[in-house]
Parts: C-alpha cells; sequence; structure tokens
DNA sequence: AAGTAGCCATAGCTCTGACCTATGCTTGAA
DNA sequence: TTCAAGCATAGGTCAGAGCTATGGCTACTT
C-alpha cells in the first residue's frame, strides 16, 4: 500500500471522478486508474463503481475510507509535529486547563506568552480534570494541566509543582484573631466547600476526617471563585488553595488559621498522551506557567 | 512522505539500529539509510541521532513517532476492514451490549452465530450505554448495542427495534387478579426500580409523572435481573422490559398490569462510529439479534 | 598502540515501474 | 446518429529505489 495510492482514492471518492481526482492532484487520468486499481488488486476488494457519471464508493470502500482519512490525518500531524520543535514559531497551541489554573495562574503567562510569540495561535479549554483528559485522548488539545491525576490507558501525567491548601476567614471572622484554632472550632464555624466532584471536597473532607473531626458543610458550590467570595463576605472558612488567595492573604483580606495539623497541599500535573513529545511552544508556555 | 520511509523510521527506532531495521525489512542497510535521510530531508527535522551503537530517537523524532505508529495502526485496519465484507470468515467481531441485551437477547443469537460462523472470533462487552459509547470511541468494539442513545461526535445511532415496558407484578400479588388497576394503586403499592442513572429510572418515573402521580420507590438495584427477582418475589411492582420477562409472563409467574395509560415502550439503538460501515459479520450477528 | 568489530555514509550502477501521451470503449443525452 | 464525458488500455521514457562495494568513525580488545 503506498500514500499516493490512498489519495488517489481518496480524491476520486470526494469529486466523484478520476478525471476530476487526477486534475486536483496534477497528474494525468491514466495515473489515478492506475494507482486506484492497483490498491484495489492489492486489496482484493472493489473500493469504486465506475458509473458514467463518474465513480461511487461500494461497501468495501466504505469500510476503507474513514481507516484511509485517519492515516493521512495522522501523517500530516506526524508532519506538524516533528517540525513544531525546530523554534517556536507559528502554529497553534491547543491546552486543557483546569479551572483553577485557568482562572488563577494562566492568564498572566498566557499573556506574557503571547507578546513573546505572537505568531503562534492559544487555544485554551478548561474545565474539570476528567473533561480535559478525555479532549486530551481525542486530540483536541496537546496537553492539559489538571488538579487530580487522571487514570486513562494511554495518558501519562508528571508532577509540575505543589501549593499549600490553607484553612482561611476573612479578616472580619471571629476566628481570624485567634494565634491558635482547633480543628473542631474550625468544623464548627462551619465551612463552604466545592462541589463533591471536586478534588478540594475530597482534600478537605479528608483533613478534617485525618484529625477525627467532620466539618458543619455551609455550602458547596461549583467553583473556587464563588467559594472565596462567600468566604470573603464573612460567612465560615474553607480550605483554599494558594493561587487563590495570593492577593487576599496579602491584603490581609483573607487570614491562614494556625491550626495543630498542617495545611494540605495539592499537586498540579502535567497530562499529556503516553509516548507524546511537547512541541517547542508547549514547553515555552509551560515554562512561563510554572515559574509564574 | 511515503510508508517505506515511515516504515524504515519506525523499524529502526524499534531495534535501536538501520541494519537490524534492513534485516527485519528484508532490504539493505544502504537502502534503509537512504529511506530514513530522505524522510528527515522531507520534515527538515533529524529523527534518529546516529551513534555508534546504533540510532536513538531525538526530540523530534519522538514527537513523530506517534503519529508514524498511528498511521501505519490506520492503514492496516483500513485493509483489514475492507476485506472484511468479502463473506463472513475468520477474523474477529467486538461489539458492545447494553447490559439487558447480553443477558436476555444476545445468548441465543451469539450461540446460533458461533455454530453458524465457528471460525469467527467475537469478543463482546457488556455495560452500560455511556461506556459503550466510549469503548466505540477508543475503536475497542465495532458496534453497540444500546438502549439510550449517547449523542457524541463522532458516533451515529439508528433504531433496531422497540418493545413494550409494562408494569408488573408476581402472580401472588393483590393486584395480580385485578382486571384493572389505577396508576395510584401502583403507585402506592410501591415501585422496586433501576438505579437512577438508568433509562429504565428515567422511563418509569417519566410514565408516573405523566399520569399525575408519584411512585412510592421501595429499592433501586443496578440490574434488571435483581429488580424482576424482587418483583417475583411479591415485593411491589416494576417497569420491566419485554426481553427481561418474556418467560415469567408465559409461565404466569409475573402478571401485567392493565392500565389506563398504555405501556411505555423503549428502543434499542444500533450505535456505530460516524462514516463506518458494518462488517459482513456484524451484519449477520446483528440479523441473528433481531430476528431473536 | 594497533587491531578489530560494528555501524552508518557514500558512490556508482542497474533496472523496475510510475507516469506520460495517444487511443479505444461504453453509455447517456441531444 | 453523433457527441460528450468518463474510464481502460497500450506502449514508451526516464527518474529514482535499491543493490554492491567501499570508506570512515568509534569503542572495545589484546
Amino acid at each position: 500500500m503506498e500514500i499516493g495510492q490512498i489519495e488517489a482514492f481518496v480524491e476520486a471518492q470526494r469529486r466523484g471522478s478520476i478525471t476530476r481526482a487526477a486534475e486536483a492532484l496534477e497528474l494525468t487520468q491514466p495515473t489515478l486508474t492506475a494507482r486506484v486499481r492497483s490498491l484495489e488488486a492489492e486489496l482484493g476488494v472493489t473500493l469504486l463503481t465506475r458509473g458514467r457519471r463518474g465513480v461511487a464508493l461500494t461497501p468495501a470502500g466504505r469500510r476503507f475510507l474513514p481507516r484511509a482519512l485517519a492515516a493521512l490525518d495522522a501523517l500530516e500531524r506526524a508532519a506538524v509535529e516533528a517540525r513544531a520543535g525546530r523554534e517556536v514559531k507559528g502554529g497553534t497551541l491547543a491546552l486543557g486547563l483546569a479551572s483553577d489554573v485557568a482562572v488563577y495562574l494562566a492568564p498572566p503567562a498566557l499573556a506574557r506568552f503571547a507578546r513573546r510569540y505572537p505568531d503562534v495561535d492559544v487555544r485554551v479549554v478548561s474545565g474539570r480534570s476528567r473533561a480535559i483528559a478525555e479532549a486530551l485522548r481525542a486530540d483536541e488539545i496537546e496537553a492539559g494541566i489538571v488538579s487530580q491525576l487522571v487514570v486513562l490507558p494511554d495518558l501519562a501525567g508528571r508532577p509540575l509543582f505543589d501549593e499549600a491548601v490553607p484553612a482561611v476567614v476573612a479578616a472580619s471572622h471571629p476566628l481570624a484573631k485567634r494565634a491558635k484554632v482547633t480543628l473542631d472550632e474550625v468544623a464548627s464555624a462551619g465551612l463552604v466547600l466545592r462541589d463533591p466532584a471536586s478534588f478540594l471536597h475530597a482534600l478537605t473532607v479528608t483533613y478534617f476526617a485525618a484529625g477525627g473531626s467532620a466539618p458543619r458543610i455551609l455550602m458547596e458550590l461549583d467553583n473556587t471563585e464563588a467559594v472565596k467570595r462567600v468566604v470573603l463576605s464573612g460567612l465560615g472558612a474553607a480550605l483554599l488553595p494558594e493561587m487563590a488567595i495570593r492577593d487576599e492573604l496579602h491584603r490581609g483580606e483573607l487570614v491562614a488559621l494556625s491550626l495543630a495539623r498542617p495545611a494540605p497541599r495539592r499537586t498540579i500535573y502535567l497530562l499529556v498522551r503516553a509516548g507524546a513529545e511537547p512541541s517547542a511552544a508547549a514547553g515555552a508556555l509551560l515554562k512561563f506557567l510554572v515559574r509564574a
């Protein structure tokens, strides 16, 4: 089987005529005829029915076509990706980011990257770790940055960095002024959580459970920013990742509580297809992200 | 780009040496060298570093390799599938079946198929419609038979048949002898349901809601057989698909209730990859399944 | 230090087969 | 009937894929 044969078949099918396929490929009609016929001979099946008005797919041709297109597409991608490493120049960089990363960490890095490499098209999708992993498997993105390691057969992950997830309250909260606070005091003050499907939810519940305590749950919200704003307004405490509360801690609007048990940490992972190598553009953006 | 070049690169990478790749492909070493070099020239990157102990992948080679393998694999599949239609002979037929279909409908059809075409290897996975759809997208199966149409971009579904899902009770149940039963009587007798993620659950709740009633839920079980056995033991009623209760209705162990509102129906769908053509083996098995 | 084995690169030759032009065959429409 | 549109066939040409032979480099041996 040769690429030229596949192209001949695909083009003939697309144009509905071997003659027009020959024009499109800048070859003569007998050449295209020979290519298609030799492919059919090798497969032992007829792929196209020749009628007076051109050609049409046979059932065997219909079975063959999607794989043929996939092969041509894979070759196309292979060439693009092999060349993608020479330098960061042009092309598209598609990334998936966990919501928190997209909101708190990525914007300055993306802005710097866009200034530094203005001819690279950056496309970002954000969502839950699971959705990022699916997009990666479907080849929609080149790499993902997630807060939860998704174990799927053809994906590989490696830790990028980790960060503390301290328990915080608003400066106006009664617990804010206390030098030491017990876990039970925080638990009974009430917690604002992310939704049960999130990693932060599990992290929080595990943290309290390990201290022999169960928090009173005030709310379960589906994004970290909402949790932060509720806590900022003075209602309850929350375990929030550092990247989300850097400014508020600095300005004193949020206060990290001093508990006997050290604040838990969470790890941010890079997710790629197993065996895949990042493009130069992806490598450069990653550096911006992790340094930030 | 030519297939021979791709094969040369892949084989050299796999064997770690151009010389050994040449042996494996039954060509000479200069030929393989030329193939790899011309591929590299076309791409404008070096794919393999030549050392004294053979060759090793460069970063560009690592980016190129997975796509190259995918292309070769697609071509392999293309050839197999194109030929798969000539006759039902040999090869493997991989199918995904919804749990109910796998339990109640498929066994006799699979047995008949195996007797009729003993040289075809049949592999069946069963599970929820969603899992079947994922397996289909991952190319693990050729087609799926599901009770819930999963809408995903690259899948296509078509109805195979539909069947009634009557409300039934055990012959020993007080409602069994009644000529007419109201919806509210069934609702207050108590319903045994599938789990909330299932189509049967939704169908049952919708059926009662449309009649202005809400059933008393006795249990939620994760498979249809368990629901049937609970009902058979005399506890409550259930909406069960005909395929699951044919024998029990015939033997009089279960009784279909006569309600004013006709029994709902459910549709069984065939799910395939969009644009894909079934193999001859798949077509033959499908006929056995639907006729059964 | 010299010898040797293992690898990849290069040179030059051969000959296949991919492609071209020209033409034939078939059929539906004018 | 004739024409137009499409695919098939025939025969010739020549690029280039592959081969043999050889060179050059490096890392072990001895």
